[in-house]
DNA sequence: CAATACGTTCTACAGATGTAGTATTACTAG
DNA sequence: CTAGTAATACTACATCTGTAGAACGTATTG
């Protein structure tokens, strides 16, 4: 669902103002801006022209309380994962998963941890596999 | 090696030259203009600029044959790939690999094969793993 | 030597982004 | 009712990117 528009471009500081809309449903220019004032500390003004800028690109919406706009992502978190990791895997890997993958085991510090659980959901998708099919 | 300037912000367009660049290993603005021909038909002005702002980024670099500027690549593949995705993990993935891939093997339609594939290569770094350690 | 062609550098411009001040509007407290 | 306040909209500006024309210099070819 959602034919939203293009998110493959979102940047660093987007993403982090739509996170804040992911974790809360919904915030207020205000809320948002003190939910990022520890690593960033903008003008209010700033916030309300980045987020509306982003309701330009149909990445968020708003309603109107009172006299404050609501602010809710018109995005959903898999959506935007999804476009852009597929995004970087074409561009960066031809497209090939498994090329990708490869980059995180090999030239990642991945800790074996890491690499169990990583087999671990190998694994369980290999079963639901069968099942399915 | 190389501590090439934050290669983390690379354009779509910037990584279709870089490519080519790294397959020939150099090559000359007209070299660059062709082999990107099939899917960009860019004016040679614009792969020249586009070129030499790389070059002021320390992304590539230059030499001078007769009249004509040779460039290569002054990152690798490697570097490029590495920053892009840590800059994608942290992003979108909090900085949890196994939750990217996970991403890639539940969200994504990876085919079985792919997905034996990555099986290998997991128990590959799993045996060199417990050899290493 | 002169005209043409090629190659690079400069200049230009629109659109996106990060950032924020100013203006406008509407509410709240006295 | 009026002054201060809070919120949004408008304006502004620097930088980056995509794109390319114009200017300029040099080489090749009559």
């Amino acid at each position: 669902m959602a034919q939203s528009s293009d998110t493959t471009g979102l940047t660093e500081l987007q993403l982090e103002l739509l996170d804040v809309l992911w974790s809360r449903r919904e915030a207020t220019v205000t809320e948002v801006r003190s939910a990022l004032q520890n690593r960033r500390d903008l003008a209010a003004t700033t916030i309300a022209t980045l987020l509306s800028r982003l309701e330009k690109r149909g990445v968020v919406t708003h309603r109107v309380a009172g006299r404050q706009y609501v602010y809710r992502p018109a995005v959903s978190v898999a959506e935007v994962r999804q476009s852009m990791v597929a995004a970087l895997t074409t561009r960066l890997f031809k497209g090939d998963i498994t090329q990708l993958v490869n980059h995180l085991i090999t030239e990642t510090e991945i800790s074996p941890g890491d690499l169990a659980r990583v087999r671990a959901l190998i694994a369980k998708k290999g079963k639901s596999l069968e099942e399915g099919a």
